[in-house]
DNA sequence: TTTATAAACGTCATATTTACGTTTGTTTTT
DNA sequence: AAAAACAAACGTAAATATGACGTTTATAAA
């Protein structure tokens, strides 16, 4: 680690990850396990996140973060929310926790959610312990973390309904069925599969390829991929007004 | 003004209002000027904005803000981003401006923007030389505060076109081709007035008043309102996926 | 009373959505 | 080799929404 001057401010990271397997949205959090005179005082999860270097873009340190719990680059990233309420980080754990890492209570801090795939990411020796939590059962958080995971959430939820940003969960050869349980994960509903896959198939950039699944116990399904060049292409603007 | 610890974190304000008779959507700025030995160093306009006080909620600081600069209280206000890169006032003008004003140069600044009616604001007398720029037609900007403002106006558009925001421009009592103008204003289209009407009209949430316009020189035309708590009734959620 | 003009209404073709029923192609079982 | 199981994939009809226009109407001003 480089020695280098930190602000007040830090980045904090929500690390979606959709188990395609298990059709599981989930959470990457990191344990936080603080004991004194042999008592155990805090041990719960948080965020994984860090101060911001005074050198530093938001957006580096946000890279950074995940590089340094994930080891993956280049991964779809949102800033969404600011947190900076003076009474963010004052219950009694918390001010333990504080007190013990040397860092100030008032910290602002800016919170990024990432989309990727939970199979992109190896959590074996990894040294906080990071976990993955399905996003409707979350453990015990320290801070103001829970609240920062369902804003988060919140704007996920939204965005993906106007926004191609759901196949950054996905891996980049998917079924169409693969889509629409990542859409009632992610959205907690129940969608008709005939008017989905109509609905779908009928987009010029989800583009069908010329290969099945394999290893699969029952009729194979098409592959498709997604062209984000023909999304562009065609996406210059719709300006439909839905309120 | 009290006296209190400030933190090297600042929030800064896009201030949008628009004028139903001009229709035009304006952003509201101040004056930064700035002379040493009769000659003028710096001379251009800037967001309002300032330091996030210890005690303070980043939401608070904004209200704050906006309070100072118009007299304002209860108006719709949104964090849309924060900007933090190291070398976001970092050009000959502001080093200039920043040692005067003796303010940290690595500040990070939360954007908020507020969406208010420029009718309601009374700019006599106020201290900062603060004035209405059409969002097309912005004078020169300090810091990086052009590029606050697009992203505050990015923000905006896209989330008019999901949510009920652009009434919070409007008066309480509107006339459908208000709607559209502000539509048109905002977006930079232009929409067909007769698809337009029949779209809205048909809301629920769009309620015909007993009233009509007085004092217009043509046919006065009919008077609605919108009406949130029929909205939040009819939308609690609405799944449409569009991309 | 007439005129000018913006407000307001109407129509039709097309596209999209909703709500279902049916067929097909694999793998697994018999 | 045939049958069964079952998810994948296709189909249809009604309702609703959209896009592109033409027409009528109410009011103020001339």
């Amino acid at each position: 680690m480089k020695s280098e001057k930190i602000l007040n401010i830090s980045v904090d990271c929500v690390v979606f990850g959709y188990d395609i397997n298990t059709k599981s949205l989930n959470v990457l959090l990191i344990e936080r396990y603080l004991e004194s005179k042999g008592n155990v005082i805090v041990d719960d999860h948080v965020l994984t996140g860090y101060h911001v270097y005074t050198h530093e873009t938001l957006d580096q340190t946000a890279t950074r973060v995940l590089k340094e719990l994930t080891g993956l680059t280049n991964q779809y990233k949102k800033q969404f929310k600011a947190f900076g309420n003076p009474d963010r980080l004052t219950n009694e754990k918390d001010l333990l926790w504080i007190k013990n890492e040397e860092f100030n209570a008032r910290t602002i801090t800016v919170a990024y959610y990432f989309l990727l795939k939970t199979e992109d990411v190896n959590l074996e020796n990894n040294k906080n312990n990071a976990t993955w939590f399905p996003i409707n059962n979350l453990p015990n958080l320290g801070f103001d973390h829970k609240k920062i995971i369902q804003e988060a959430y919140e704007d996920l939820k939204v965005k993906c309904l106007s926004e191609p940003i759901i196949f950054k969960l996905l891996p980049d050869k998917f079924t169409i069925n693969d889509v629409q349980d990542l859409y009632e994960s992610i959205l907690g509903i129940e969608i008709d599969n005939r008017n989905f896959r109509r609905k779908l198939i009928n987009k010029k950039y989800i583009i069908a390829l010329d290969e099945k699944q394999v290893g699969v116990s029952k009729r194979p399904a098409q592959l498709y991929m997604f062209s984000k060049d023909i999304y562009d292409k065609i996406f210059q603007k719709n300006y439909l007004i839905s309120i």
